[in-house]
DNA sequence: CTGTTAGCGCGTTCAT
DNA sequence: ATGAACGCGCTAACAG
């Protein structure tokens, strides 16, 4: 790592001679130009990038605040990202937290193993991490994390937790199905996301209902493909439009259907709909997510909540706790995702969510 | 500020003894649990905080990437953050950037000043600044920035910028109005956002544009509204209603409207749907953004698209660089947006897109 | 088992 | 105009 003495060095100067051009201070203690692009040069050809931390210390105008790593695997959680971070600042102006700052560090899905340094470096105050698949979840859960760590997923007994009860959810779409009297029901999934823990919960809760419920259900596996020059985002309607076709291919077709992802929900109603089928009268769907287009699409889609804000409330909370005393005992939320009845699957009458 | 010497004094042990304890190597040096006990005592009781310059200097292990500051003011941006954190983390794996971290600085609209010490601080090796209302332009532009600053939008002589080009992005929804023949138009903004400099451009490019096309433009102000218990992104979508029964109450209707938000572009025309109008036939609507709401709700909505993968691009490789050189000269990107044809407003005969 | 001390890289006096 | 020396808060030897 190049320091400011290799810079002195190499520009022939003293290390002060450099910190001050460097920190733009040459005009006031009238360094001769000549040694200023000496300096400049130097740290230019030797790729000199100040120490912050050292920076820091020595001018103390470090932030005081507590810095927390908060971990993103580039997938999931981008919308949950923004409303986690609001509602930190929510809170904090409400007084309900200390203020924190975040610090975005990005890993791919099954590679968390590689940013093992940041885990149990200590270089932060604490630690979130996001919904990631099975191989990360065992990997976490083996190490000895110093900075007090938060799991956005249930699967942990060392550390703090704050997950939907994934479950329930899954059991609540079988149970709304099972309540307006259906009988031959299924469930789609992203295949790709078949490794996401959440998912599978949802699928088992879904499943097992069904067949508790006498339904019987079908799972469909929408294979993720990346279709190059088109967004990731859009690509998954495309995949609910193809699920749709897929779908269709049936001699009997199921009565209703949940599908595990609203924006590929989306994809599939309106390729469903422009196929001829009637939503919901024909086929009802129930879906789970919490994205506006739930709202702007027709029919609107009834969904089981991902209740954002209220995980990230709960998240920061227990953030704010644990920075002060990471000794204690690790802290475990489950939310119930509450059901936002829509067009696409109206109340049944009798059914209470709970 | 509570360092560990205080706490030491505190414990009354050394100061050797407290960071052990805190690092939890009390085991491995066989510290008496007695002693331990006092020391964690007195941490919580001084509500100690470890200082991470001091720590990341001490062991070396800080990440020696560069940091940048991300100013985020809590309302703009946020599908746009997500996407520039990924792009960043595409473009490093492309080895076209160098990599980075970004912290979150979040601050309130016209408030920037607040936040003066970290702007100013040298406390990051970058900063980027998102697009503000005109009081906080005028402030950053008034500042003697340390760090090499970006920002999105415009506005500024002395710092690197990438925008969109705002007018154009107002005089083209004119000129597909006018190739398509229209005389009678309007524009919708959020009345709240009319300080946020993008806004004013894009509603000067559009009458501006409409005048020398020799239609009549009317503008319409959403006023901005929190209702309790509704999250903000909902909100939008109620304006758009609200906005657009305003609209129907005209003696005589608009032939095509450009709304400046896509999401309140879509509550708009559901609410107008509904009311009887035919789009595009009796109204023409071409709105702003790039929400995957445009291709799922019914029928699909023209924008002109506000390309933030390009822009987070553009954004990331000119940081890279002056990062290294933050001497180098002020970089501008001006950015055409591409319209997207959709449903709402078909592309007329004879226009094209350059 | 606990205390003492030498740096980590940098900014900042204070002499020169 | 420039260099030497000190200290920021902390960790990691090393002493005891």
């Amino acid at each position: 790592m190049v320091s400011i003495s290799d810079v002195a060095e190499k520009a022939n100067v003293s290390v002060s001679t450099v910190s001050l051009v460097l920190n733009g201070k040459a005009e006031d203690m009238r360094i001769s130009q000549e040694t200023c692009d000496r300096v400049w040069r130097a740290s230019l050809e030797l790729g000199y990038i100040p120490n912050l931390a050292a920076k820091k210390l020595s001018t103390g105008k470090g932030s005081r605040l507590p810095e927390v790593a908060f971990f993103w695997n580039l997938v999931h959680s981008s919308s949950f990202m923004i409303t986690f971070f609001s509602e930190a600042q929510d809170l904090f102006d409400e007084g309900k937290t200390r203020e924190m700052r975040f610090v975005i560090e990005p890993f791919r899905e099954g590679q968390l193993s590689c940013v093992e340094d940041l885990l149990t470096g200590g270089q932060y105050h604490g630690i979130v991490v996001p919904p990631v698949c099975e191989e990360d979840i065992e990997y976490i859960n083996s190490l000895e994390l110093r900075s007090p760590t938060l799991l956005l997923f249930g699967e942990s007994d060392k550390h703090s937790t704050v997950a939907v009860d994934n479950i329930r959810a899954g059991r609540k779409a079988a149970e709304i199905f099972a309540a307006s009297g259906k009988k031959k029901v299924a469930i789609i999934n992203h295949r790709n996301s078949e490794k996401e823990i959440n998912v599978k919960c949802r699928t088992v809760g879904f499943m097992e209902a069904c067949a508790e419920l006498g339904m019987s259900a079908e799972i469909f596996e929408v294979l993720q493909k990346q279709i190059r020059g088109v967004s990731s985002i859009k690509t998954i309607i495309l995949l609910g439009e193809a699920a749709a076709e897929d779908f269709l291919r049936r001699r009997r077709l199921p009565e209703a259907v949940f599908i595990q992802n609203d924006i590929l929900a989306a994809g599939f109603m309106n390729a469903i709909i422009e196929a001829g089928v009637r939503v919901p009268e024909d086929l009802e769907i129930i879906t789970f997510g919490d994205d506006i287009l739930l709202e702007t699409c027709r029919p609107t889609l009834t969904s089981i909540q991902f209740p954002t804000a209220r995980i990230a409330r709960e998240a920061i909370m227990i953030l704010s706790d644990i920075l002060v005393n990471p000794l204690a005992p690790p802290v475990k939320k489950l939310i119930e995702p509450p059901v936002v009845f829509r067009d696409s699957c109206p109340k049944p009458g009798g059914y209470e969510d709970n």
